[in-house]
DNA sequence: TTGTAAAATTAGGCATAACTAATTATATAA
DNA sequence: TTATATAATTAGTTATGCCTAATTTTACAA
């Protein structure tokens, strides 16, 4: 009985602000979870006084919000599940890295502790889903990496694909024909081809990525010859 | 964008009346339903008349309910569902029969239609679940069978049990320990041991199972003798 | 410093799906 | 046939979680 079990929305809410707040460390604004979750801004008022009734956010009027230990901790619960659950599809189902997202936006907030554990189990406890996103383990911990987006390397540079940003089906099936995927290696040939393209050598092989996609690619530099 | 999405609650309601109504053929009453459902007589009512808007069920005033071919159609959508995922946390994830029921409760309602033929790819298009109830097919056809219940066959008979009723874990944990498992070969011995109870020889061993018990399993008989 | 635009909030509604209390219909037994 | 118990309904309320419209706060630029 340790799990007060939480709506599919503040599930969601938690998750967004996780995503918005983790990386800068500030709050996460009110106008920003709205776009997240595709509602509207006195939507996100309402729920995040709720939150805070709970105990899941700190939240401070026309400033935003943060995770508390127990917002974050239930953040954690629902990623793990997130991408144990894109994982699981694709390697136990066959799904492609472009649909296993929609499905675990979905299923997240449907899986027991139970199942979540025997689905780990399946994977034998990985650490990173089809994306390349480290996997929360059961305490909530997660791999801290320091990744660059692809975008901000210099020409010349070697690196190798940590991970891919995004949830976009579109966009992700056509890194896929690309070969831009997690742990390959990609040299930085051009960062300005065609005005707004980079030039990248993948495989072997010349390809040029957009510069909003290309800024979704997160890379470990390996050379900076 | 053939299925218009149904509310979990509706859902449940459409399985609930199939339950009531497709054996006996007749109405599923307000009351009945609001058992199955764990909500009050008023709820249902007013579910009721909802689902009879949306043209899902035929609703009668003081007498009940039957589902309309469309809500049919959509209730055989859930059960499939919810029987391929019990039959799925069975075979790939080791869950035993009495776990999957609940699991699949939560289940059938968070699978889309890709996931759904992607698990019965899977399972190589079963057609019974781990009880032994028979899985609809994609266009909703279920295989009829004609089974009768262990409390109702003569001592001495021999049968194969075909499927085991009821969602009780400690009940399904039971018969799982006493070897009253879908295509297990039963003779009944004695119809009233211990005034309630109904001896049994299963796999060479003599079983008591209560009569409440009993009346779940359904079989099918296959020696009068 | 003040004006304006953007962001956030309050106020007031709506739909869903539950509930309780009160009323009405139906079926059964005297 | 009538009394009564059971079942079902209506009426009115509640909690979620969303919306629009109006107002207030904040930040930035002239």
């Amino acid at each position: 009985m340790t799990n007060k079990s939480q709506s599919v929305s503040a599930e969601d809410y938690l998750k967004a602000i996780y995503r918005l707040s983790h990386a800068s460390g500030v709050h996460a604004p009110t106008k920003r979870i709205a776009e997240e979750l595709a509602v509207t801004a006195p939507s996100v008022t309402g729920m995040l006084k709720k939150l805070e009734s709970r105990g899941l956010v700190h939240y401070s009027p026309y400033t935003g919000a943060t995770l508390s230990r127990k917002g974050h901790a239930r953040a954690m619960k629902v990623l793990r599940r997130h991408r144990l659950v894109e994982l699981f599809l694709q390697k136990c189902l066959n799904m492609s890295w472009d649909e296993v997202h929609d499905e675990a936006e979905v299923l997240e907030h449907a899986l027991s502790d139970k199942l979540e554990r025997r689905i780990a189990d399946w994977l034998g406890d990985p650490s990173f889903d089809p994306h390349g996103a480290p996997i929360p383990d059961e305490s909530g911990r997660i791999v801290e990496r320091q990744l660059v987006a692809l975008t901000e390397i210099e020409a010349g540079c070697t690196a190798v694909v940590a991970e891919v940003r995004g949830n976009d089906a579109t966009m992700l099936s056509y890194f896929k024909d690309h070969g831009v995927l997690p742990n390959r290696r990609i040299t930085l040939l051009d960062r300005g081809a065609y005005g707004g393209s980079l030039k990248l050598r993948i495989s072997r092989k010349t390809r040029y990525v957009g510069r909003d996609a290309a800024a979704n690619v997160m890379v470990e530099v390996i050379d900076e010859s």
